[in-house]
DNA sequence: CTGTTGTCGAGTGTCGACAATCGCCGTAGT
DNA sequence: ACTACGGCGATTGTCGACACTCGACAACAG
């Protein structure tokens, strides 16, 4: 389960990284995000979290402009941060954006390469079906991740992959309230997955664009 | 001549905002680099800017993230920060995505709609000549901006705006230094975007869609 | 009672200093 | 002459403190 490089920037040179101090707060405070154990809404206080983590604030706001960046949190000037509230149109915003990435990318692939991919695709597959087995929701979300990570990177445009990453922190908060939420079936999911790369591995170009965009369309996203 | 929100981030809710130290940092350092001021792969030291502008390490550094945000530093930890060196791979990489998300903006509007943003895209062409005749080559990289944004913003998918926009600054530095050092005449770049909008007014979807994608590649960015 | 102005606390913006780390270069050993 | 090592200067990472701004509440005038 590989830190699969939560916004694509880790260009891990050496395996073993020193996480600046910044960077693991990003990364907790990313974790609470995600998990809704922050509230949508809710106000990040500098004081209070760098008391909590025994950083500086210094450190703490460099985190919050990661955060920011992935569009997590909302920094309003003399006002402080707030977890972002995603509204229903905002959901459907992030998911149309990352259709469009993953369609460009699938675009210049070549039914071999395709076929190729679908493969690999099998195999994260497979993990996300022992995830929803444990019921491991985090790991769903990255499994879904990784497993669409590899169309994206497949392009072999790397910043139309670096675009697609930045989307990841919004589409992992929106899986997790969706799946959690409306308790729909993981198995369902894995079911959607498998359908998408059998599309992936079998159809021509226009059919897989169309069962791409079903993909993420089908699920509907409430607003809070 | 507006400020044009050059990210376009900035929501002003009051007609007067306070521009933080940061902001205004990451706007001198921003135009000294488009303007290759300051070479590519010149490193940029923390001190020696706090120093030249009277702020504090901090502060340069909250604006140098901003920077990276947009790609036009690199930031290594423990090792500083250097201005971007754009090779030719990554300069059409950033014309490639560019026209992706307003190939996808475009794919959105009637015909009716193209019409009218023609109009539109005829003032801006305006202030872009006008440029062109003073030679100045800022006023035509915001022009060029501006007249692409009008296509971007007529999608209505303010996410898909916030990721072109988050292209801006490796584009503008890209058509600085290709209108400077090529010595291309500015005229012929206006001509360029007349024809452009002049398909966009008249033609099918696939021939804008056609003429788009030629927008972007009839200019030869050299590796430096 | 209502609208306006003064004051206060909470929280962010910025700073200067200290600590940790990296690359350079002189030195020594082979 | 070449390589390994270690000290040293330069530069970044982090911190705690102070300054400024904003919103809320209270006091007051009409």
């Amino acid at each position: 389960m590989a830190p699969s490089s939560p916004a694509g920037r880790a260009k891990n040179k050496s395996v073993l990284r020193h996480l600046s101090l910044p960077e693991s707060v990003h990364e907790i405070l990313r974790s609470r995000i995600l998990n809704n154990e922050i509230p949508a809404g809710a106000p990040l206080l500098e004081g209070a979290l760098a008391e909590e983590f025994g950083v500086s604030r210094t450190t703490i706001r460099a985190a919050m402009r990661e955060l920011q960046g992935e569009r997590l949190i909302e920094i309003t000037p003399r006002r402080g941060s707030t977890v972002i509230r995603m509204s229903e149109t905002d959901a459907s915003e992030v998911c149309f954006a990352r259709y469009t990435l993953e369609a460009v990318a699938l675009k210049g692939l070549t039914r071999g390469r395709r076929r190729e991919l679908a493969d690999r695709m099998d195999e994260v597959l497979a993990v996300m079906n022992l995830c929803a087995a444990k019921g491991d929701l985090a790991g769903m979300v990255e499994a879904d991740t990784d497993l669409h990570r590899v169309v994206v990177e497949a392009s072999g445009h790397p910043l139309i992959v670096d675009m697609w990453a930045g989307l990841n922190g919004q589409m992992g908060a929106l899986m997790r309230s969706s799946l959690d939420r409306q308790r729909i079936e993981l198995d369902e999911t894995v079911h959607r997955h498998a359908e998408l790369i059998a599309a992936f591995r079998d159809q021509p170009i226009a059919a897989v664009d169309a069962a791409l965009r079903e993909h993420y369309v089908r699920t509907e996203w409430d607003d809070e």
